[in-house]
DNA sequence: AAGTGGTCTAGACCACGCA
DNA sequence: GCGTGGTCTAGACCACTTA
């Protein structure tokens, strides 16, 4: 029966079903951690737990000393595929901002570039040799005051030492223009993504509460011969980005 | 001071570096909670608040009554594009399990058809008229005794009332054929991708533990006119599928 | 039977932002 | 200064699985 449910759980459920169901609005104020002790005759420590439950779900914050909060997605539009740049019909249904140029707050990123040696996620994708170092120009981009994500991009030393495709600063042409100079222009791209939860570190750089997953969205640029050439590895909080593609349809094979 | 950081956090650190550097194997076992509150000079309370944050990284499960032990992900290849398919040299970094394929184990399907008032998320990207009704087709995805993925698929019922796209079964065909014979050819494609923590009714269905997001992808289908056909709801569990893409670059916009 | 994690109580002290 | 959430203690009883 639903007495066996846990105590703390019974809390979670009453509280997510009055936010779904909208009674408690997105940055609505949610009752305080005494309130709810009290309500349902048991101690703090109980109703603590059952608030966890909803913020490790992503519904609620906790912003102290004021109070938890129903948690605002906004997720904005972030596109592998650029070719597809002006607006589209088909995208009516989102607020229209996207990822790289934010919504007129600022948009600001900071780059870094380091010599390394691959982590072995990277490695593989180059298929650089063992021993061989990689270069990382690593961005963090930023809109208003907000980490929004980050963006590191492995390319093998060998390619790029001491061209222009190292310099700490936006390159006006674009660092894939670099490469096509250099005479490694990337025609083909693997693009993967996974979903996961942050690591500590990224918790850090993009300012993520508990309750918020990200994806990691490696893309692997090779040329026309089919060599590897840059890897990009872009983490994307999953409450600031959609991720957004468009295909034609051709001998696909149907669901059933 | 480090010494200002909780000592739950504290116990946390500490076995994630554990995990992370190594010394703790996929699988590999914990140490028990009241090991871990003696070994810290605490009690049990705040051992289980240290190994929560581990467990809500995804990085440990609790097996009761055997003990916690490190997690294994295994993600299988989850393919949008599905014309491409035969295998391609890029892939050889994935051991090349397919999500609808399975790797021996058998793969299976609970299919159920029915009749509904389209979620809102429906509604705009199927652009029918308030009060419509849709045809759903929800099939969970089985291999082994596992679930994969949930996959619902929403059709105008103007479109398919009568027809065999609401059969309960497998159609042989394909359903999109099916939608194809009646005059409806899905020819493009949006994918949206998002990214969350998953709904209790969720982690029901597909069996999940805390610390697993998923990702929801939104397939909308149009015709060659551009006009909306279906919306497939795709919600694929973090540990179990990486999403994969391929595509060529033209005219791409490039990072600076 | 023993050991594990799951839940719960009844307190306590703290840091912080706001009025 | 007050109320908030953040952390912590020192216990308790339970259900479950394995030996």
């Amino acid at each position: 029966m639903a007495a066996r449910r846990p105590l703390y759980q019974r809390i979670a459920d009453e509280l997510r079903s009055e936010i779904t169901a909208g009674a408690l609005h997105p940055g609505g104020k949610l009752p305080s951690e005494g309130e709810i002790a009290a309500k349902w005759e048991t101690t703090r420590s109980t109703a603590v737990a059952g608030l966890r439950v909803l913020v490790h779900e992503g519904l609620i914050v906790a912003d102290r000393p004021r109070g938890y909060f129903v948690r605002r997605w906004e997720p904005m539009i972030y596109r592998p595929q650029r070719e597809f740049r002006k607006p589209e019909p088909n995208l009516d249904i989102f607020r229209q901002r996207v990822a790289e140029e934010g919504d007129g707050r600022e948009a600001s990123q900071a780059i870094e570039v380091a010599i390394v040696a691959p982590p072995p996620q990277i490695r593989t994708r180059l298929a650089t040799k063992d021993g061989d170092l990689v270069a990382v120009r690593r961005r963090t981009r930023t809109i208003g005051d907000e980490a929004y994500n980050i963006q590191d991009s492995y390319v093998p030393l060998s390619i790029v030492q001491g061209t222009e495709w190292m310099t700490p600063e936006d390159v006006a042409r674009g660092t894939n223009k670099v490469l096509s100079e250099l005479g490694y222009e990337i025609v083909q791209i693997l693009d993967e993504i996974s979903v996961r939860m942050p690591t500590p570190d990224e918790v850090d750089r993009l300012g993520l509460g508990p309750g918020t997953p990200v994806a990691e969205h490696l893309a692997t640029g090779h040329t026309a011969k089919g060599d590897p050439v840059q890897v990009s590895r872009n983490v994307l909080p999953g409450d600031r980005h959609v991720i957004i593609y468009e295909r034609t349809r051709r001998a696909e094979e149907d669901p059933k």
